[in-house]
DNA sequence: GTCTATACATAGATAGAC
DNA sequence: GTCTATCTATGTATAGAC
């Protein structure tokens, strides 16, 4: 699996399921033209994203995000009824993407040791390709309403579970040792996160995406 | 090492630093007292990482804070001359007692492996004193003015050398495996920074403190 | 569909009384 | 030292023209 082929995914999986969004918000969205929707959309969602990796959502002003997206503050308001709902309507568009590639990638395994070299590898490429999404999701969560703040958690969950079911199922294929199971889980989910969170600094040490996957499959066998 | 007792320690440090802090912001804090200063200063403290851990230092009034603290609005700014100031009091005690106190630890260690135990078990152990504190700093890092973000950035790069030091001298003392040792700094401290970042999760899945400093003496041990 | 103008709310900071 | 009252800036959201 080449980083570049995955891109594409990912790519793909937007513009697909940027349209089951647009059905989910078709109440708060004024505009009617589907084309000029999504279109405004994308840049919408960019131009927060983009502002967002330098400060917080609450700290971008709707001035801010006119400023960047080049639409006016009343023609903003056409494609969301609040900033919070701005704010869910990117949260869910990605984390759907995120779940969707990820458990299609985990499936081609064949064994549970192939399957956790997929599934590090594949989640370190998601979080290269959508990397100003995980880092505001990670950032953002605790600023968040209830409702979302538990779709945040159960789905930190879920990739978690992921893990935890690989794992066990190579021990009992007898592949993997006995141990910690929950705590492996943890820990490989917290290199993986340092990843997007970290970027500046594995950049400034001229570290690659593939390096890194590479050391973590190495940390995660040595520990199984 | 008993976590009471370094619990103690920490305690017995922020009283100590308080003062030099105190010394450091002289010019901004208009109250004479010293002793009126340090005692309102930590009420000042604790209620603003008390709010913080709920929603972004951003997103706290100074309203929030002087109902929090029981402090007027107008008096709270007898102690510091803006918002802003008061982030960078916070940040810069912090940073202060968690340098002192590592470093202190560390040196107690006699070889390269048992430094590497007392290095990740004091990590994890202060940031569990230290909660609040660690969480703040994390999240709220880039949201900072440049020059204190370079304090944050120096501050992160500094704690990741103390390990990288470890392993290589671990290295040619022929104790630990030859590898990439800013890999390895790095996924360390990215396990130790989990502790402090997902305490809910830990929590709900009764982790425990010295369970878990254990569990990541294990994986570095099983990677060195 | 998008813009400009503006209403309305909230937050940071200060002045001056106590 | 601390409080109350208040000024000013900034930000969200809407109305109505184009």
């Amino acid at each position: 699996m080449i980083y570049n082929e995955f891109k594409k995914m990912v790519t793909i999986s937007k513009e697909e399921i940027s349209e089951q969004i647009l059905e989910n918000h078709r109440d708060s969205i004024k505009v009617k033209k589907e084309k000029k929707v999504i279109e405004n959309l994308i840049k919408i969602i960019d131009a927060t994203l983009d502002i967002c990796s330098k400060k917080s959502f609450q700290a971008m002003s709707i001035r801010d995000l006119s400023a960047a997206s080049g639409l006016s503050r009343g023609a903003l308001y056409s494609y969301f009824t609040s900033k919070e709902e701005l704010l869910i309507l990117i949260l869910s568009q990605g984390r759907q993407i995120a779940n969707q590639v990820l458990t299609e990638q985990i499936a081609k395994g064949s064994d549970p040791a192939e399957k956790l070299r997929l599934a590090i590898k594949s989640h370190i490429y998601l979080s290269e390709a959508m990397q100003t999404w995980f880092y505001f999701t990670y950032i953002e969560a605790r600023n968040l309403p209830r409702e979302e703040q538990k779709r945040a958690i159960a789905s930190e969950l879920y990739t978690e579970k992921l893990f935890i079911d690989i794992i066990e199922d190579g021990i009992t294929a007898g592949i993997f040792r006995e141990g910690n199971v929950i705590l492996a889980a943890s820990v490989i989910k917290a290199m993986l996160q340092d990843w997007y969170m970290k970027r500046w600094k594995y950049k400034s040490r001229k570290v690659s995406v593939d390096e890194y996957a590479d050391y973590v499959i190495h940390v995660a066998e040595s520990i199984l």
